[in-house]
DNA sequence: CCTCGGTATTGACGTCTGTCGATATCGGCA
DNA sequence: TGCCGATATCGACAGACGTCAATACCGAGG
């Protein structure tokens, strides 16, 4: 039936600490302590999602709509067509910093608050 | 003689690498409004420059040794041949997160801490 | 001046990526 | 049931990217 919740590429084993904060996928901030060469391979897949124009401004105006999602319909003008949106926002999910779910017709995509913070600390 | 220096309206603490662009740390979280065109273009550059393994390791080693700065021979062991390493190193550069300078025989890099926190604040 | 160690540049190669048009899938609705 | 709008997938293609070996450049010492 529903395609929904299927698991998220990012393998999230990492997640939770002791407190239950959920905080992801890892990693200490990059000026702690030199990343190693599989926390930079999963890392750098998020940062790598960024890492196009096209896919920031679909992920801005995703995390800037109220409630942090947005249906696709309302965010196709980035200039690109229709199948190149869909699959950046593929891209974008892959890399688990969005999920999607599909209601009636339309298709929202949300960010996830916990990946998007945990790539922020990296940045520290 | 020199480059026009001609650029937009914006934040102080802008940077500018080797070549004379302007690179800046620039723009309101992702989360608040929407990215225009062009700053998802600077931005992307930045994200998509984090976005390689090899590339987000040496920043990291960069980042970790003190003072924010390392030689290069200090950081040459992260797999791939020396050529590799110096184009990497360029791009990191060319994105303004770090900046380079020589002593004597050796290349020291340094990150630019306004861009990577700037960088960050986009995250949030 | 010449040699040497450290770093950058060049040129080549295979792979990945962004893009599109065409088409498939999926729900709602008449 | 059959059509339609919304989204995803497919197939193809050009250009960007990561990588290496070879080589050039640049200071330090002899």
């Amino acid at each position: 039936m529903s395609n929904l919740k299927e698991l998220p590429v990012l393998q999230p084993g990492t997640i939770a600490d002791a407190t239950g904060a959920a905080v992801v996928p890892c990693c200490a901030p990059l000026s702690r302590e030199p990343l190693g060469a599989e926390d930079a391979e999963r890392v750098a897949v998020m940062f790598k999602a960024l890492g196009d124009p096209v896919r920031l401004r679909l992920f801005s105006q995703i995390a800037s709509h109220p409630g942090g999602e947005a249906c696709v319909c309302d965010i196709q003008d980035v200039g690109v067509s229709q199948p190149t949106v869909s699959h950046h926002l593929k891209k974008l999910r892959d890399a688990g910093l969005v999920t999607s779910e599909r209601r009636g017709s339309w298709v929202y995509y949300k960010v996830t608050p916990s990946v998007v913070a945990a790539l922020g600390g990296v940045l520290r």
